[in-house]
RNA sequence: UGACCCGUGGUGUAAUUGGCAACACAACUGAUUUUGGUUCAGUAGAGUCCAAGUUCGAGCCUUGGCGGGUCAA
């Protein structure tokens, strides 16, 4: 028996990680935080964290856990939205919940958790743990949740040893579907609610709106490249020498191509977008293959199978590279083949990793679509995510 | 100034050469998705530049305007 804290968040993944961890005899204490206030650019006008706790407070008294609340809302303000805002405003795209997890859950909360006496804290995420022995030493292992259509571990890229050390996933073992039987069965008050989507915490809100509280929107023109182009400027050969060429965004120019609109801000928009140009008249739809806030342009690719659009690889600078599997971290020179998805959700894909000084080179086996600075690429290796980094 | 061509939903095109307008893109809504995005499904939107005429019936024919373009001087 173990003194745990299982973070509760009012859905049903949690609420059965609860109920299993209760199954198993432990000493629980429920934990419902608080991370965000506000509801501007809300979609829906209810569902405010307020009606999350009043069901966390439900599952908790169902299954006899003294249940609790803590506002973590300060901590997430400053260390994921003020992320977000920076990081859009600079022309990347970020991915907050990665951050969320590795700052917020597995940080802040993890802190308030301990306060508890906790020996573990235990959250719902759809992701398994286990450990092995390395000299002497135990090394925590995280994979894929068993789920393969729900497999979150792709959040949690970003979470060290020592954060790993303290976490429990009681779903990850689980299929979505034997999740809902079990909080059926147990007749669980969030048996058949919703799915959480959206940035976590914030809500299903409409990002532009979103944004715009922080971003300024101003005028820019929108310049269609031609495929042609890009078709001359990718026969580059894939050595090393021409990494630098193929694994950073495509500098484009505006005399690459023709204005053929306007947008409201480069800084709105991400790579391998479609919707939100307002720009029609094509036979094919356009995707953004490229945005540059300082000149304030975006640029544009028509049909999806654009060459804009593809990347043989992508770099990420050392100081942005994150190895959970520190023991596994390769050396300058190295070169090594890891499973690489750069996306939530995307099948993994045979990429040779090539360590140097400034940073890894990470090339695909097969191009990739839509490869866009901020977000994170993460490496497994089988089952195993063994690290993450920031895409440049 | 003369000759010729064109004018259809927000945009780009289509309509067996007279029988009440289709497709794509865009937009909107929903589904999927604990990021952004992608994808999928559905909805709405023009009575065909204007005026007059031929016809049972015109986006398609005739005439005159208006607007845009090409060629010739």
């Amino acid at each position: 028996m173990k003194r745990i804290v299982v973070g509760l968040s009012g859905g049903v993944d949690s609420s059965v990680a609860a109920y299993l961890l209760k199954q198993q005899g432990h000493d629980l204490v429920a934990l419902f935080m608080v991370n965000w206030h506000e509801r501007v650019g809300n979609i829906t006008s209810a569902c405010t964290w307020e009606e999350d706790a009043l069901i966390a407070k439900m599952v908790a008294k169902k299954l006899d856990i003294p249940f609790h609340i803590v506002d973590l809302s300060k901590d997430y303000k400053k260390r994921v939205v003020d992320y977000m805002f920076a990081e859009y405003q600079s022309g990347r795209t970020p991915n907050p919940d990665v951050l969320c997890n590795r700052e917020i859950k597995f940080d802040s909360f993890l802190e308030e958790a301990l306060k508890f006496d906790a020996d573990l804290v235990a959250t719902g995420h759809y992701c398994r743990k286990t450990e092995i022995k390395k000299d002497g030493k135990t090394i925590h292992q995280l994979l894929a949740g068993k789920d393969p259509n729900k497999d979150q571990s792709y959040f949690l890229c970003q979470l060290n040893q020592k954060q790993l050390s303290k976490a429990l996933f009681p779903v990850g073992d689980l299929l979505k579907p034997e999740v809902r039987d079990i909080a059926r069965k147990m007749n669980l008050p969030t048996a058949e609610r919703k799915d959480s989507q959206g940035i976590c915490f914030v809500g299903k809100v409409d990002l532009p709106t979103f944004l715009q509280q922080k971003l300024i929107p101003k005028t820019g023109n929108v310049i269609e490249v031609p495929a042609k182009f890009m078709e001359r400027k990718k026969q580059i050969e894939l050595t090393e020498e021409n990494y630098s060429k193929i694994c950073f965004p495509f500098p484009y120019k505006p005399w690459n191509g023709e204005v053929i609109g306007e947008h409201q801000g480069a800084h709105f928009y991400t790579i391998g977008q479609r919707k939100g140009l307002n720009i029609g008249g094509y036979s094919e739809p356009l995707f953004v293959i490229g945005t540059d806030v300082h000149r304030n342009i975006i640029y544009v690719g028509e049909g999806k199978k654009h060459p804009g659009l593809y990347r043989p690889g992508l770099f990420i600078a050392t100081e942005e590279m994150h190895w959970i599997r520190e023991d596994l971290q390769l050396k300058v020179g190295e070169k090594k083949e890891f499973d690489v998805r750069i996306r939530y959700r995307q099948p993994l894909e045979k990429a040779i990793m090539h360590q140097t000084k400034g940073g890894v080179y990470i090339l695909f086996k097969d191009e990739q679509r839509g490869i866009t600075s901020g977000q994170f690429a993460a490496w497994y290796s089988g089952e195993e995510l063994i690290g993450s980094g920031v895409i440049a």
